[in-house]
DNA sequence: AATCACAATGCAAACGATTGCCCTGTTTTC
DNA sequence: GAAAACAGGGCAATCGTTTGCATTGTGATT
């Protein structure tokens, strides 16, 4: 039972055919008779036959399939957004390929090399926290491999990106705070490494400028994400003489965070002190103090429209390689005001 | 600049040699002179060559690529199962194709269908929750593509699986329960088609019955895993003359809908009514009223053993396959108690 | 009857790398 | 000094499929 699959040859050897006729047969060719044809496509349906991917692959120099590098998938933005690119690659009749760099720099070169050497057509990127050299994914335009970054995007003019409008998010959420009454608004923002972190920052200074609130620099805090460095930044945040009456920080996880401390604080969270943020997880719903607000991103869109232009890519061919356009996508976000309990 | 990539054939052009020879250089095969060898070597280095992935995939045969299928990346069980994946897949310098089939029997086996016809070297699955026929699986043996399940496993003894040891996790958590002196315990459990569901449900049982504690099938409610459902299932248990002071939930999620609908029915967690579960999430430190307790399952050391199993089963080669034999593995799981606040 | 058109099929190259076998010199051996 | 041994390298097949270019045979046209 552990024949050989079979091959268009094993087909033309039993109809005494040759294999280019075989071929042709199979394809509906126009220039094979009917009865030709009809042999084959039995004989095939009767030996189960399916054309050998790993050859057609090596012969059209193509793989099919596509490689997603992210930091983590144990991020809901993250797993909701894999789904965004697994839809458009089915539809498209690709395989996806996964890599996850865990924020790890080292381990995103390694990821890049080995999907390289895999072949991959495309890639889909969302750039380690702390990546700032882009060298390994510019190499690979020698490969003839596009690349397409989504919401962690680098910042470069010349790459495809996709990523949430990181201003207009910010602007929705602080001009909520500000209507709800606050002045004294802390952030704590994320590395400064990150795009997003620098144009959260600079629409927040923006923001309550023009809405004439005195800006204190002490109001804001960094954290790299981890539950230790928020802590701190809370630590710092409610430390200080008039500590902040709100607080916009980088994304759920280190809202929980910072909730989690302010809690073991005894501050009251929602009347002392109040939390927007971004990314809307769904388990907000289950939390007895969730962020007052979150700024919606919308992984999925993201990644879906990532994947589409890089199909987009993979179909122009050889157009318009020599002077490509960039494509730079926003995906507007959307302030979501959690129900309070 | 658009140059195709270097090929042997090109690298023996310039240094006019046989394709064979340089193939051998590059290998430091014994019967090439040293001269020789620096030459090819020097070059293949300056051109940077690297052989081409998808021709020797092509020409072994093998595509150096796993398939990964799986309900879904969102629960956090399996995002950090697909950990335990790629960490032994990129020791062995394999790359992971992913596929949720989000508990769609269709969309599993059309994802079995691209994985196949991808030619994937082996495949990693954990079934949808309704899957109860495994031909789409089986029929992979003419294929060559050897399967191994791992958390949702099917009941079949000619497979290879891992899976959590139910029983085990099950009797400590009943038996947890029972300590802490209830005797009106109630379940909320899965699908009847998910194996760990009826092997929950007879160590429950059995537990009940060594300590003679009366069971009461009125105590017993069912989820399809939806918010739903598992409404449905505790107005059912609620509605009782004398409902359960403890439920046993299939997993977390189920226990984190049916504590909200326990709370929006005013009733007081961890005082009338105390839950445990299965998973133990990350989440539930950020719980006001987590599960009293979970039963941690070992996603990563799962994912990671049924790994080990499908290399062994890849290296194996033509050995034993005409009488193989079946893993069956059982991961303990072990009751953790969480902190109350 | 010679030419043409066309339908139906086969031949062979190509994709890139590997490998068994063969060929050519040079060196060693007796 | 002739045969054997060996070093160094080339030829060609192979993997499965596609496809441009023959090559047949047949019937229609002039």
């Amino acid at each position: 039972m552990d024949n050989k699959l079979p091959t268009l040859k094993e087909i033309a050897k039993r109809l005494k055919f040759s294999v280019s006729t075989v071929s042709r047969a199979l394809h509906d060719h126009p220039s094979i008779g009917l009865r030709t044809k009809m042999q084959v496509q039995q004989l095939a349906k009767e030996l189960n036959y399916e054309p050998n991917q790993s050859a057609l692959f090596f012969k059209q120099q193509k793989t099919h399939s596509i490689g997603v590098i992210l930091p983590n998938l144990k991020e809901d933005f993250f797993s909701q957004a894999i789904n965004g690119i697994e839809d458009i690659s089915n539809k498209h009749n690709y395989s996806v390929l996964i890599g996850q760099s865990h924020d790890n720099i080292d381990k995103e070169k390694q990821i890049v090399i080995a999907m390289k050497n895999h072949r991959v057509d495309g890639l889909i990127v969302s750039i380690s926290k702390h990546t700032q050299n882009y060298d390994h994914f510019t190499g690979l335009e020698k490969y003839n491999i596009p690349v397409v970054f989504f919401d962690r995007v680098p910042d470069l003019p010349t790459v495809h990106k996709v990523s949430s409008d990181i201003n207009n998010g910010t602007k929705q959420a602080v001009e909520f705070l500000v209507a709800k009454g606050h002045r004294r608004i802390g952030m704590i923002n994320g590395p400064e490494e990150m795009k997003s972190c620098k144009d959260r920052m600079a629409t927040y200074m923006d923001v309550l400028q023009k809405k004439r609130i005195k800006i204190d620099l002490r109001l804001i805090a960094t954290t790299d994400l981890t539950q230790e460095q928020t802590y701190e930044a809370m630590e710092k945040l409610l430390a200080l003489k008039s500590p902040p009456t709100a607080i916009l920080t980088i994304n759920d996880y280190v809202a929980l965070d910072a909730i989690q401390y302010a809690r073991k604080a005894k501050i009251r969270i929602n009347k002392d002190i109040c939390f927007v943020s971004y990314a809307n997880l769904p388990i907000t719903n289950y939390l007895e103090f969730p962020p007052l607000a979150s700024v919606e991103q919308y992984p999925y869109q993201q990644a879906k429209k990532a994947t589409e232009i890089l199909f987009d890519l993979l179909n122009e061919e050889n157009k318009e390689k020599e002077n490509p356009v960039f494509k730079n996508i926003l995906i507007a976000g959307e302030l979501v005001v959690h129900k309070n309990k």
